[in-house]
RNA sequence: GGCGGCGUGGCCAAGUGGUCUAAGGCGAAGGUCUGCAAAACCUUUAUUCAUCGGUUCAAAUCCGAUCGCCGCCUCCA
């Protein structure tokens, strides 16, 4: 399996530190505010890329932070007149709820940067050991002068990273690029004790702390958004890695941008959705599906004809799946099912071993759907075909890719008196066909497709399906 | 200024030296079925890959130049 390594930026051998296991740390949100579909992308990408790893077998450990004390919290806490802890419980809570919703998996741990204040003062503390810390008055700082290695992630030379850097007034660093691992609390913020006096975690450092706690010192796979690279990123490996000495991350994955209208979806620009703006009005499903169809690494422009143009392919796939969960009990235990399922799950797999290439997994998974409903029409499949089809498309579409779900999918009520009444209609347009009422026959459709019923004629005779 | 990415059919997008007269999705056109729909399937829809040169037996894929777009270098997924 390849994955590409923004460390090394290219695609290298997958190979885990202690395989089968996996450990895998994604950077989640500082809550603040409702996160927008921009950040989604990566949430998304990060748990397909997660499903993948272990579809193929291996144990992942996924770890997600939730920053949950830093300044936009403090100003947003301000601007509300309340305190930090309300904002960051009501949007961490908001941020799992939509977490949800969008069919990500829950996070094996979400931890949060005030939960974790020991373990961060702890590695504060082994770097300020090792030298590469200091008191700049109103912050600790890390001194990046003290790290030789430093701007190997981002590929910058620190002297171009210099003259480029932007000044900071009144900065008590000693260079521009050094930055605050532990924050000095001034008058009225939150604060924790430490040995440099209350305060509270820089950013960076947090992620450092958390990852090690929960993953071991060097882990697997770190990813995030592509602006984390610098300086966030960049940032980590400094402050783990003297901390530690040891190598901090062997794979780096960073996701691509969302775009609008050919600029960075972004909340300072203001031209975002929110994720829970989207899912009022589309389903998860095809959110993930338009994700799918860009591979993880590259910028997506977003249009919403484009999640339009995803919600109709998504209904093509749930009707299949749907056909699929009619089919497996009610087909006949014999028939023919002579279909080559496993040619497209070796491709299926082929192509993703290859860096996740989601977009031409995802053509394996139509062109299974696109033979598979062909030689349902051109055969009489028995029972052993569709449970191999549910398997398949259980497989690839809801364990791995996340967008169908068997269990939500409304297949008819069994023998209730709701099926009763449908069929009763059903053989009342019959009739009324007979007669050529088709006015009639229509109304009934119309009706009926109304309330969510969907009526199929066909050369066997008329069918429905529950659609809603 | 430094670094990184991108430009493929009406739209989105994969492919990064030969199997590419270029996957897949959406859209469009025609067809099967049908009273009409719906669903599904079948057929058609790029001899061409921003432009111009070059390397090669062979290039969308490598090299150079040009044009256009985006991102990072400051908080940001």
């Amino acid at each position: 399996m390849l994955i590409y390594n923004t460390f090394s930026r290219k695609k290298e051998e997958f190979e885990p530190v202690n395989p089968p296991a996996v450990t895998m740390y994604i950077c989640g949100p500082t809550v603040y505010d409702y996160f927008h579909i921009g950040n989604a992308r990566s949430f998304i990408m990060g748990d397909i890329i997660r499903r993948y790893l272990i579809f193929r077998g291996y144990r992942v450990k996924f770890v997600m932070n939730i920053t949950d004390i830093d300044d936009k919290i403090i100003k947003k806490a301000a601007e509300e007149k309340t305190d930090t802890s309300g904002i960051a419980s009501r949007f961490s809570d908001a941020f799992l709820h939509d977490l949800e919703k969008l069919k990500i998996n829950q996070a094996d741990v979400f931890p949060r940067a005030t939960e974790h204040i020991e373990e961060i003062i702890d590695v504060i503390k082994k770097i300020e050991l090792n030298g590469a810390a200091y008191d700049g008055l109103d912050s600790i700082y890390y001194d990046i002068s003290k790290f030789r290695e430093y701007g190997k992630l981002s590929g910058k030379k620190l002297d171009e990273l210099e003259s480029g850097a932007r000044v900071e007034v009144n900065s008590a660093k000693r260079d521009p690029l050094d930055f605050a691992l532990w924050k000095k609390a001034k008058p009225g913020e939150p604060s924790w004790e430490s040995p440099w006096g209350p305060g509270r975690p820089g950013w960076h450092i947090e992620c450092s702390a958390m990852s090690m706690k929960h993953l071991g010192e060097s882990i697997d796979i770190h990813c995030g958004g592509n602006d984390l690279i610098f300086p966030h990123h960049e940032n980590e490996i400094a402050q783990s890695e003297i901390a530690t000495g040891k190598k901090f991350v062997k794979y780096w994955l960073h996701f691509g941008f969302l775009n609008i209208q050919e600029e960075k979806m972004s909340k300072s620009l203001g031209n975002f959705f929110t994720a829970r703006e989207i899912l009022g009005k589309y389903p998860a499903e095809a959110l993930r599906l338009l994700y799918l169809q860009t591979h993880y690494s590259g910028p997506l422009s977003f249009t919403e004809d484009l999640l339009i143009s995803a919600s109709k392919g998504f209904e093509r796939i749930k009707n299949f799946a749907l056909l699929i969960k009619e089919n497996i009990n009610s087909s006949p235990a014999y028939g023919e099912s002579r279909f080559d399922f496993e040619k497209y799950r070796l491709k299926f797999t082929e192509v993703m071993d290859d860096d996740f290439n989601t977009p031409k997994g995802l053509a394996v998974f139509y062109d299974f759907i696109k033979d598979a409903n062909s030689f349902i029409q051109n055969n009489k499949p028995g029972k052993e075909f569709f449970r191999e089809a549910y398997e398949l498309t259980k497989a690839i579409g809801e364990t791995v890719f996340g967008i169908v779900h068997f269990d939500e999918i409304n297949a008819k009520t069994e023998a209730g008196i709701e099926s009763k009444l449908i069929e009763l209609l059903i053989e009342m347009r019959q009739q009324a066909k007979l007669d050529k009422n088709y006015k009639l026959a229509d109304e009934i459709r119309l009706k009926l497709g109304a309330i969510g019923v969907t009526l199929q004629d066909s050369k066997e005779g008329t069918t429905y399906r529950i659609t809603v």
